[in-house]
DNA sequence: CTGAAAGCGCTAACAC
DNA sequence: GTGTTAGCGCTTTCAG
């Protein structure tokens, strides 16, 4: 900047003044500023901009995750990037992989940096650093888990509503014997999910002697599933509770002959649900609305607006294209 | 800082030194210092820590996509990440959705916040730009796409022979009437993909009728590929050269019942490969490892290295999983 | 071993 | 309208 002030003769105030558009400045000095800088390449540095500003900020946000390349967590993080964009602001993000180590060095790191705020999606997190960090001024919005905070706020698709009406759509279509199928229930969602189940079922009088859990792959589910559907006394539908467990399932169905006569009601979307016979039914969550409706939050919040720390709890709604539908065989009289 | 300093009693410097762990201070002042910073909860400030160092840097790079929501994008993220963590560095990124000044704003802004390094995929980028950013000392690696420039790092997939592989292994398996399906060329990768098929199948002296690109979703290909199957004079065999161009292809050939007589390898693998009857054969991208190798080029240049630009070019090999090992129907004479 | 002074690139506050 | 001075939070330089 100095360079640019030398070259156009002017005093730095004046280049700094053309820079950031403030006006007061006589046409010709200000062509000889323009033209300076574009000789030099001169682009202004945003830390030391940002660092003597009244309102000091970086106009960046920071965003923790468990993995970018979970597509989960990628679409969530378009949603923030899309209402950052908006906001003039970029996005910071980091993978914690759900290792409370790392989650706490991005935190660090993000701090250190001094993101306005903090999008971050944490099973577990130390509470006593982000507690430290919100009363400094940084903004925090949870996403996708929920922990038992009252000083932040959190948004999150309810896994147990989803659930629930994945249930209640098997149960109106006439399904008495359904399994359930699904991650581990130390995930929050996961656990969520599976007591929804429970629930309803229960609600409905209805027994369940199928509760698989802590699958962690397709090929677990394909196999369960294969072993489920082998037994005389069978399941008429399946709720499974997890992307890749609608996968393994899906493929075990298939490869059984079974995909019209098993109901299947997945929860999340997938790519291919809408590309197999018969298309799968499902409870997507809305990744990219979480994350918009995240990153809004956060952005009230750096507009001074100070409301009490909110849920906000994003209700999935049921998507039926075929493997939902599907009825139970006719009762067949045994005595 | 300040009040740290004045808290313990001390001068800024002895924090200073304190806290970036430079030694020469004695125990007890460094004990009285550390309880200060806990006390206070300190967090130091990196923009102005690194804006005074000797040789000032960010921590941070920078990452230019189509869009993190993409599978393929999120994962080459992940590669850098896991790169960038390794060199205590951050990763900030931006989608431009392949709109020129969407990517223009993107570094521009990377630039004011003084990323250390770019890494960008970008269709047809600002040469000037990048040219003014890369003599003024940021590190440029591009990935994917290829501009032909000489004063860049490039690591994208081998989408040439790639496409040249999946050919001539459906000609090896007997195919001589071969389609091919992809998305729109005005893509490098698309139009190179094309290319390949091309030269390969004129190379075995086979004709190409089957020239179907410009397709953007999965249901333009299962329109396509239905519309295909149903003459009599039908392909044996499809390349389709686009993930989402494979799924709208399956989909269609497991509705006709054709999908054990028609062979398949697709370009770009599928989360639901192996879950289908039969499994598909690919040629799988590795977008993780690309973005290691970008970042790992990117990192090399950062530690002072001044490597001439080289080209790494990632040979993706064929994934045989049974979809591109149907031979095709025995010869009917017809005289 | 410790501290005071200067300055990174820029903006705020106030002069002229 | 324009320039000068001080200072953001820290590191550098150099004196003690």
């Amino acid at each position: 900047m100095r360079d640019v002030a030398k070259s156009a003769g002017v005093s730095l105030k004046t280049v700094s003044r053309v820079v950031n558009g403030e006006g007061g400045v006589t046409a010709p000095l200000e062509q000889r500023v323009r033209a300076a800088v574009r000789t030099l390449g001169y682009q202004p540095d945003d830390r030391a901009r940002y660092l003597r500003r009244a309102a000091p900020s970086t106009r960046t946000i920071g965003y923790i995750q468990m993995d970018v390349a979970n597509p989960f967590f990628s679409s969530l993080y378009r949603g923030l990037e899309d209402v950052a964009t908006e906001n003039g602001y970029l996005v910071l993000a980091g993978s914690s992989d759900a290792d409370p180590e790392r989650e706490a060095a991005l935190v660090q790191a993000f701090v250190a940096r001094r993101v306005d705020g903090l999008v971050i999606a944490s099973n577990r997190p130390d509470h006593d650093v982000l507690r430290a960090e919100i009363e400094h001024g940084t903004a925090v919005v949870f996403v996708d888990h929920d922990p038992a905070l009252d000083f932040v706020d959190v948004v999150r698709t309810d896994h147990y509503g989803g659930a629930a009406t994945a249930t209640r759509h098997l149960i109106a279509g006439g399904h008495a014997r359904i399994a359930f199928l699904g991650d581990d229930p130390m995930y929050f969602s996961a656990a969520e999910r599976r007591r929804a189940f429970v629930d309803t079922m229960a609600e409905a009088g209805l027994a369940t002697p199928w509760l698989l859990t802590a699958m962690t792959d397709p090929s677990e589910s394909e196999r369960a599933v294969t072993e489920l559907l082998a037994a005389a006394d069978r399941p008429t539908a399946l709720f499974t509770a997890q992307n890749f467990v609608t996968i393994g399932a899906i493929a075990a169905i298939h490869r059984l002959g079974l995909q019209h006569q098993i109901a299947v009601v997945g929860f999340d979307d997938l790519d291919i649900a809408e590309w197999v016979d018969p298309k799968i039914t499902v409870v997507p969550q809305q990744p990219t609305e979480l994350g918009k409706l995240a990153a809004e939050r956060l952005f009230q919040r750096l507009a001074g607006h100070q409301p009490a720390p909110t849920r906000t709890i994003v209700e999935p709604r049921l998507i039926a294209r075929g493997s939902g539908e599907i009825p139970p065989p006719a009762y067949r009289g045994r005595g």
